[in-house]
DNA sequence: TAGATTGTTAATCGATTAACAATC
DNA sequence: TAGATTGTTAATCGATTAACAATC
C-alpha cells in the first residue's frame, strides 16, 4: 500500500487480462487461486503475476494464495471501473455507431452521454438512447457537461483538428481510433486503437509463418 | 538481407508506425530522411530507428540517410501489404459492420470476400458489396474458397466455438475482437483487438493523472 | 507443527540507447 | 576531400524470471 514508484505500462496493460481471468474463476465459483494456478491458466509466470500484483499492494496470503473475489475487486478498483467518467463519441460513422452500441461502458468506468456528427441525416437521431448532436454545438456541450473523455471516430483529416479542439476545452482523455499518433500540447491522456496497425501486424505474422514453413522443408 | 534472427514483436509493432510516418513524408514530397530527422518527428531515438530497420536489411546509405519512397516500399513489403489474403468477417453486428465498411483492406494485404451471420434478417443482404451469408454454410465456403483469415466479431460465448471451427478448416489467421485470449491447439496466428482492455487502460491512466495532480499540491 | 505460497531481493534476459568505425 | 550518416558493436537500462526467507 506504499507504492507510487511508477508502474510500467507493460504491467498496466496486463491488468485487464488479470481482471478477465479472475472474472472467469468467479463465474466458476472458484474462491481461491495461487499465482501458480493462475500462471498455468494465463500462460505467464507465477513470478510475474506476484510481481505485477505487488506493484499495487499485498493482496495475497502466504500459504493460501489469493481470494478470487477480493483480488477481482481490487483490480477493478485499480483500473477505476467504479468511476463514471463522462464520455462522448465524436463521429457517428461505422466505428462511432459500433462504439455507441457497446453496452458495457458503465462496467468499465465510463458513461456515454452524447454523440456528435456533422451529417444532418444523423443529427437528432439516437443510438442506444443516446442522441446524436450537431458537432457545431460541441464546445458549449463540453463546457456545460464537464466531459471527461472524447472517443474520436472522425475521418483521418479531421482527427487532429477535433482532438485539439476538445483538448482545449479541458477533456482529460482521448480514445483515438484514427491511424495517427496525436500530439497535443496539452496535458491530455491519449489511448490509441490502431486497427489498421493491428491488421498489418497480423499480415506480417502470417507471412512469417508461411516463410518459416517453407524454410523448414 | 541475411537475417532470420528472430525479430521481436516490439520491433514488428513499430513497423506500421514507420510506414505511416513515411507515408506522411511522401505526401509532403520529401524524398530523403535521416534517422535523426525521423527520430524528431516520431519521438523515438535515432538509434532505435536504425536498429529496427537493420533487422530487415540495410536500407540506408551513409552520409545520405534513407530514401523515403524506397524505405516506404520496403516496409510495405515486409508487412506483406502486397498480399491478397482472402478474408471473411464472422458476425455482422455493430463491429462486423464497421469492419465490413472499412475500405482499405486491399491496401493492407487483405481481400474481404464474405461476411457470415446467423440472423435471417441479415443473411442475403450486402455491406459494401459483400454479401452476408448464413453461418451454417461457412464450412464449405472456407473449403471452396481457401480463406486465409477470419475476422471474429461474434458474441463472447460464441467466439471460442467459431474460432475452433474455422481453425480446423485451415484458416491461417484470426483477427479477434472478443475480450478473451483464444487458445487453439492449432497452428493459427491470432491477433487480438481488445477494445475493452484498451478502454480500461485509458481509465487507469486518467485516474493516475488525477491522483498525481492531487499529490503534487 | 509442516506444508504451501506469498512478498521481495537477486540474477538473468532482452530491449533500448550510446558510441564509433565504415563509407557514401 | 570533408561532412554526414549509416550499420553495428558495446553499454545501459528495464523487465522478466528465479530463488528464498517470511509467514499464514
Amino acid at each position: 500500500m506504499d507504492l507510487d514508484k511508477k508502474v510500467s505500462i507493460a504491467v498496466v496493460r496486463r491488468l485487464p487480462r488479470y481482471y478477465r481471468y479472475l472474472a472467469d474463476l468467479l463465474k466458476m465459483d472458484i474462491t481461491r487461486v495461487s499465482s501458480k494456478e493462475l500462471s498455468a491458466r494465463m500462460g505467464i509466470t507465477a513470478s510475474q503475476i506476484r510481481q505485477d500484483l505487488n506493484c499495487f499492494g499485498g493482496f495475497g496470503q502466504q500459504g493460501y494464495g489469493y481470494n478470487v473475489e477480493s483480488l477481482y475487486n481490487e483490480i477493478g478498483n485499480i483500473l477505476g471501473l467504479n468511476n463514471k467518467y463522462q464520455a462522448i463519441i465524436i463521429g457517428a460513422g461505422n466505428m462511432g455507431q459500433a462504439l455507441a452500441n457497446y453496452t458495457n461502458f458503465e462496467k468499465r468506468g465510463f458513461k456515454l452521454t452524447a454523440i456528435f456528427d456533422v451529417d444532418p441525416e444523423l443529427i437528432g437521431k439516437s443510438i442506444n438512447n443516446i442522441g446524436i448532436r450537431d458537432l457545431e454545438t460541441i464546445d458549449s456541450y463540453i463546457k456545460d457537461n464537464k466531459v471527461d473523455v472524447a472517443m474520436l471516430c472522425v475521418p483521418y483529416e479531421q482527427t487532429p483538428i477535433i482532438a485539439d479542439r476538445v483538448a482545449r476545452l479541458g477533456v482529460k482523455g482521448l480514445w483515438n481510433f484514427s491511424p495517427m499518433d496525436l500530439e497535443l500540447p496539452y496535458d491530455v491522456i491519449i489511448e490509441n486503437v490502431h486497427l489498421s496497425d493491428s491488421l498489418m501486424v497480423l499480415g506480417y505474422k502470417i507471412n512469417q509463418k508461411l516463410k518459416n514453413g517453407k524454410n523448414k522443408k
